[in-house]
DNA sequence: CTTCTGAGTTGGTAAATGCAACTTAGTGAT
DNA sequence: ATCACTAAGTTGCATTTACCAACTCAGAAG
């Protein structure tokens, strides 16, 4: 299972628990709904020994949390399930999501939409300043915080 | 060098561009500046033959690009640029460095700080909608594109 | 006490990664 | 002209990771 390195830029240590392959993709069907081993199989075609070894890392740094459940006249099941933490991680998908809809497009054009939900306004991710206003990229800066 | 998927959703089209191990890492030091190989290599610890295949597929799919510079007497080289869609990519940076900071903190705190541009004003990535006003994650819906 | 099903583990092969050494191409000094 | 210098890679080999198929495990129903 990965580790994540000692590393004091947290987008390395965001790395080693998500930028394995498949992360993303179970964390895209995590949002969608899908809960279950069989069903993150069968949506993804992941080996079942990578899904066992990716979910556990996820599990460890409570990305997702493992409950058990139990349908009528079947014995108790592990489901997987978003944290808070998985669960912010939507802005994350929305923006690689919202990147590649642009960059590299299908003549079909995209296959979600980002909305308000219940309503048909469109959502996209972006910066925000305090006042929960939109900013240019060109007004962003990013710097060290010099301890 | 990777090629992306013929899946009709974009983040699996995104991450067969960037999923791989260290494109991340390699667009955080573009992103800070760096334009060389040899300096990629150095401040990453990344092999070679890795960084020169990761930067072929970044230039492949526009992300970079390769531009020749001269220094004063020396011979003409190879440089590693941003293009518009790399500089797009800030805000799925940002998006993971962001969720780092909060989930996987370290005591000493972040190491680089997000701010408008030459103030000291913090800023940071969300949802947003059409009138730039920043949305809960909560209010914000992913539906497919009924085509 | 056998079958069914979801949730995994195990074992062998293919692919990706890491490391060290080597190549290439121009420049300036000898 | 040739030699050393340097950035930008390529090549060959050992290690790690991923993939695939087959198998195990646990409990409920018949």
């Amino acid at each position: 299972m990965a580790r994540i390195p000692d590393d004091p830029c947290s987008l390395a240590r965001a790395l080693g628990v998500l930028g394995e392959r498949w992360t993303f993709l179970i964390l895209r069907e995590a949002n969608a709904g899908e809960t279950r081993f069989a069903g993150f199989r069968e949506r993804l075609g992941i080996a079942p020994d990578v899904l066992s070894d990716r979910l556990g890392t996820l599990v460890f740094y409570s990305v997702m949390e493992k409950v058990p459940y139990q349908e009528a006249g079947a014995r108790s099941r592990a489901a997987y399930v978003l944290t808070p933490a998985g669960q912010e991680l939507t802005v994350v998908l929305s923006a690689l999501r919202q990147w590649g809809d642009k960059h590299l497009p299908r003549p079909e054009g995209p296959s979600m939409l980002c909305r308000v939900a219940g309503t048909k306004r469109a959502a996209h991710v972006g910066f925000v300043d305090n006042q929960g206003r939109e900013l240019p990229i060109s007004s962003v800066a990013l710097i060290p915080s010099s301890v």
